[in-house]
DNA sequence: GCCAACGTTGGC
DNA sequence: GCCAACGTTGGC
């Protein structure tokens, strides 16, 4: 067999393009946009379907953890790149060699509250999760096994 | 709105 | 391959 841990995952959203509540009302979504590499190498080599997704809120009022999704499928060549009509249209990419790459997520269930982005930099146990460290701008990222249930504690 | 901290692009 | 210019992210 070839079986695999759970992974675990953060991925940014900001609310006003889409928030939790409309991951809730679609279900599933397909994660399109993502137009950095290191973001994308996650979607594609990193994750699988099954492993859980923090599902954050960025550029807002008032950033943080706000829910949980999961990985719905394996990842496939983001449609958008091909959109002329799209903004993340890629004019460099092409169907035979796709550059950009997205899986689809599926919502799991909203926190009870939003674990805030200032009061996780209160935890010292937390210092070394990629969402702390400085300048980390990176829309997709990896959460330690352990970070996660000490985050989900927090709930 | 500001701006630090990036990542990408393109001239050389 | 170097690196300056440029664009973007995202907290504040």
């Amino acid at each position: 067999m070839n079986s695999r841990k759970t992974g675990y995952w953060l991925m940014k959203s900001e609310p006003e393009a889409f928030s939790i509540d409309d991951l809730k009302r679609k279900r599933q979504e397909p994660w399109d946009g993502v137009r950095n590499y290191q973001a994308r190498n996650f979607m594609r080599d990193g994750m699988r379907p099954g492993d859980r997704i923090f599902f954050y809120h960025s550029n807002c009022a008032t950033p943080g953890i706000v829910g949980i999704a999961e990985v719905a499928t394996d990842a496939y060549p983001d449609p958008s790149q091909f959109d002329p009509e799209s903004k993340y249209f890629d004019p460099a990419s092409s169907r035979e060699k796709p550059r950009w790459m997205l899986v689809d997520v599926k919502f799991v269930k909203k926190l009870k509250r939003t674990i805030r982005l200032d009061e996780l930099k209160g935890h010292d146990v937390l210092v070394e999760t990629p969402l702390l460290r400085k300048g980390n701008r990176l829309s997709v990222m990896p959460i330690a096994a352990d970070h996660w249930k000490y985050i989900l504690s927090l709930e």
